[in-house]
DNA sequence: ATAACATTTTAATATTTGTTAAATTATTCA
DNA sequence: TGAATAATTTAACAAATATTAAAATGTTAT
């Protein structure tokens, strides 16, 4: 029997390390968690439904590093931005990290 | 049909955010990679191993941060540190990360 | 056209990480 | 004991992120 290991290559390693890095933070999690349960929401509504403390200001920084690096997408409907999610299938992260000892 | 939504509190989002954070780096990524289908490994033995250029002493740095911060555990013996993983439950991290368009 | 609203952008600063090289500690072996 | 080896620690610096407040942009309604 063979063990398969899994190998990515630097490039993807990069690649991963790069998404990680883009949602390591307490506020882009939460951002996560409430656009996963309700999608697309705007720029205000999700600042309001955030419990971590958030200035509207901060907020739009976050998401727009968030859609830089390919986690949301947005759109503009009037005078709102609507933000989702480009991949749901990152959210299972949150499952992976809710069976872990260290959490 | 009720939705269950997970809902982690701010607590349990720092500590998701921290884990993350640790991991979030090319190097330390291809850290839990080589481990995962070898360990422990002593300090050398991994330095060796890595496919990303990496000084001794840059991977004992990113070895006892990875340590400080839970995700490693060591033992001493003789002249060599030995590291592995402290839950390799957290693995399944690349599981989910590959199956993203993201990556 | 002007006011009001939603969001983004900018710019300045603070904080955190990453990197490097040299010095230090701990252990083994001659 | 002293030389050699393995790893850590320190300190100095570079680079990336986070935070804040103010100014600017774009849209709608009057």
């Amino acid at each position: 029997m063979k063990l398969t290991k899994r190998k990515f290559s630097i490039t993807k390693l990069q690649k991963v390390a790069k998404i990680l890095k883009t949602i390591s933070h307490p506020v882009k999690l939460e951002i996560l968690e409430i656009l996963e349960s309700d999608e697309p929401l705007d720029v205000s509504t999700i600042c309001s439904r955030i419990s971590n403390e958030c200035e509207i200001s901060m907020m739009s920084h976050h998401l727009s590093k968030m859609k830089d690096n390919g986690v949301l997408i947005s759109e503009k409907i009037g005078k709102q931005v609507y933000y989702r999610i480009f991949d749901r299938q990152l959210l299972s992260i949150f499952d992976c990290m809710e069976k872990c000892d260290l959490i």
